[in-house]
DNA sequence: TTATTAAATGCGACTTAGTTGCATTTAATT
DNA sequence: AATTAAATGCAACTAAGTCGCATTTAATAA
């Protein structure tokens, strides 16, 4: 996956594939970062370039961090403004945007449980 | 509008939402802090009690600055991931997300432009 | 209209996610 | 195994946004 892609193999970047691919939603630097052996710099660096070379994507949450994950299908990504939290959506939007190239949806807003408090 | 909310009427509360109400895409405190008189902790204060009395809506984009609107009806926000550029998608893409509260919906990617250059 | 007071503002100091420069280490190639 | 360009760690830095506090202003009462 990462030599596909023309990048160099190293213990950093199979890690932080490896925390990508396992996970169950999009993850933060500060999500990860007691699993992580790399420095924050290295956690960085590789993310852009995983972004640039289209392994990975990212979007901004709520809470001011960045958010990344691999993209297996795409589908929206709930964010509650109230809790934070963030959330696959299950239904597969395709859009299609003439001319366009999406890489990401996200969909802010409240979820459930934070909306009942209400 | 201000009133109707219960919150006070200041001159920099009606600025704020007169530049807002005639923007043609969501702004920043950087995108207009030239034309504003009120300091940057009184815009941020306002942005934050507006979101609440829900007469705006924000994301963060991809330069790690918040963008601002006030919603006439529910449409995406395109946001190029290249040159950021940020755009009002005029198709109305009604979500019905079953127990959800929707306040903004974004979609990431390469704008048109940006997707020719490659 | 003026007096009162709670809320709004400006200013400067602060916070923190993310970035950068540079010295050191490591992966890929010869 | 030797070479070298790229990757990493560390520490210093950047900048959007936040906070405390003194001052001003809007809303209400007298």
């Amino acid at each position: 996956m990462i030599k596909e892609k023309g990048l160099s193999y190293t213990q950093a970047r199979e890690e932080l594939i490896n925390l990508l691919l396992h996970a169950s939603t999009p993850l933060s630097y500060d999500n990860i970062k007691n699993s992580l052996s790399m420095d924050k710099a290295t956690f960085y660096r590789n993310t852009a370039l995983f972004e640039a070379a289209e392994i990975i994507s990212s979007f901004e949450s709520n809470d001011k961090k960045r958010y990344y994950f691999i993209e297996q299908n795409l589908h929206p990504h709930f964010i509650c403004t109230n809790c934070n939290s963030i959330e696959c959506l299950k239904e597969d939007i395709i859009y299609a945007l003439d001319g366009y190239k999406i890489e990401s949806i996200t969909i802010k807003g409240l979820c459930p449980e934070c909306q009942k408090e209400n």
